[in-house]
DNA sequence: CGCAAAAATGCTGCATACAGAATACAAAAG
DNA sequence: CTTTTGTATTCTGTATGCAGCATTTTTGCG
């Protein structure tokens, strides 16, 4: 049997020495995916013994990274019976994507005011990378950059604990946007939402940009829905 | 010495059997009341051989803990180091309540539209008993009916989510808030703000209740910011 | 007397060990 | 055949022990 561990594995993939991160970061990080690509469905138990062997970790750091999650809303503890997987329901999503929708338009207003040129040519140039990839159809490296976009803007609102509540809200949505997997004309009018995205914030339009980044995430509910 | 812990103290005064809640729970909120309260100040290295001793718990089930509020944002983890009580700038408390004031905006709003007779009764009911607080001087229990009517506006919106986040938010600037204490005019014009904010929901008014909701948020910030 | 290097101390990070609760299974009674 | 109860197993919750890192103190040398 491979005596490596699969945090080693993931750890050595990365780039310069091994584990520069500390190990509870990493356990964090590493169950956080697990999550999010599905790997530990909803509803699944945490087995502690069990995972912990199979990520060739103990149980104390585990269970401190698990409790971290526990926090972040990702997995549930339940009391003498260790911790689940947290289930959304399509009700759950909506609530979360109202709750995104309007950090989203705030992080709009706000950019618009307060980013600079700079910001603005750089957001412009991350947007051009993600066309690129639209055009050659990378599905993967689209998201990401789709992702990097809606949490840049929010990042040129200049608001911390408006991009860590985000931050926190994308995370959760990234299990169900995973399965929203658009058809092409939808994916055609998202990218021409991104368009009018940063036109607006190049005028700095603030109830353009608002108004825009409410409709995409109406309109990414729209895509959702269905498949929950 | 008092050979019984702070922990078994606090939880035979509440009601029942002694330690219905699990012990993670219990330690959880009893450390969050340390750091709001102040017994923890901002900048305080949390030790837990030492800290573990005053509670009467062990390091492992105190490690957990303190990784869940980590995650809540009220510790920070440093590397090798252990933990301390986040320390919020002015800026930071700023930013906490411009997301606070568009959450509670919007949470205002969908109250106004799902938020039954009854449930409207029950906020008017709670009003009146914060009133009759103020009247009498009680700061403490006024606090605490404020609190709950504004969290109570949140959870007639009906979106989980916006509970959730809205309660982590106004956690961490409660240490805040218990340092703004305002003067005999503000107290007043703040009574007075609320009374507004019961009408217009009783009426029904979106745009009314999100207006009265949001400037209740910037004369907090105006009431607090000198003291930070 | 000042400074640097090295030892010593104290704390965190992780692993392991033990106790108690929950569950699964089996056997017996209705 | 179903239900119930006793027992065994498994997993969680907590305590403790050990190793490594950070910091501080002490000691040796200029």
């Amino acid at each position: 049997m491979d005596n490596t561990s699969t945090l080693d594995r993931r750890a050595e993939s990365g780039h310069g020495p091994i584990r520069r991160t500390a190990l509870h970061d990493t356990l964090v990080n590493h169950l956080r995916d697990m999550i999010i690509e599905g790997e530990l469905e909803p509803g699944t138990r945490l087995h502690e013994g069990q995972l912990g062997e199979q990520l060739g970790v103990s149980r104390t750091p585990l269970r401190e990274a698990i409790k971290f999650l526990a926090s972040e809303g990702l997995v549930e503890l339940i009391p003498s019976r260790g911790a689940v997987v947290k289930r959304f329901s399509a009700k759950d999503v909506q609530d979360m994507l109202t709750v995104l929708r309007n950090l989203e338009e705030l992080a709009g207003k706000l950019a618009c005011q307060l980013a600079s040129d700079t910001d603005i040519a750089n957001m412009r140039r991350l947007h051009d990378e993600m066309v690129a990839r639209y055009r050659a159809g990378d599905r993967l490296q689209y998201y990401k950059l789709n992702q990097e976009i809606h949490s840049g803007i929010v990042r040129l609102a200049g608001n911390s604990t408006l991009s860590e509540v985000h931050q926190m809200l994308q995370t959760r949505l990234k299990r169900i946007r995973f399965i929203g997997h658009e058809g092409a004309e939808k994916w055609a009018a998202a990218v021409a939402e991104h368009e009018e995205m940063i036109s607006a914030l190049e005028a700095r339009d603030e109830s353009g940009l608002a108004e825009v980044l409410g409709r995409h995430l109406d309109n990414a509910w729209e895509r959702v829905r269905s498949a929950i």
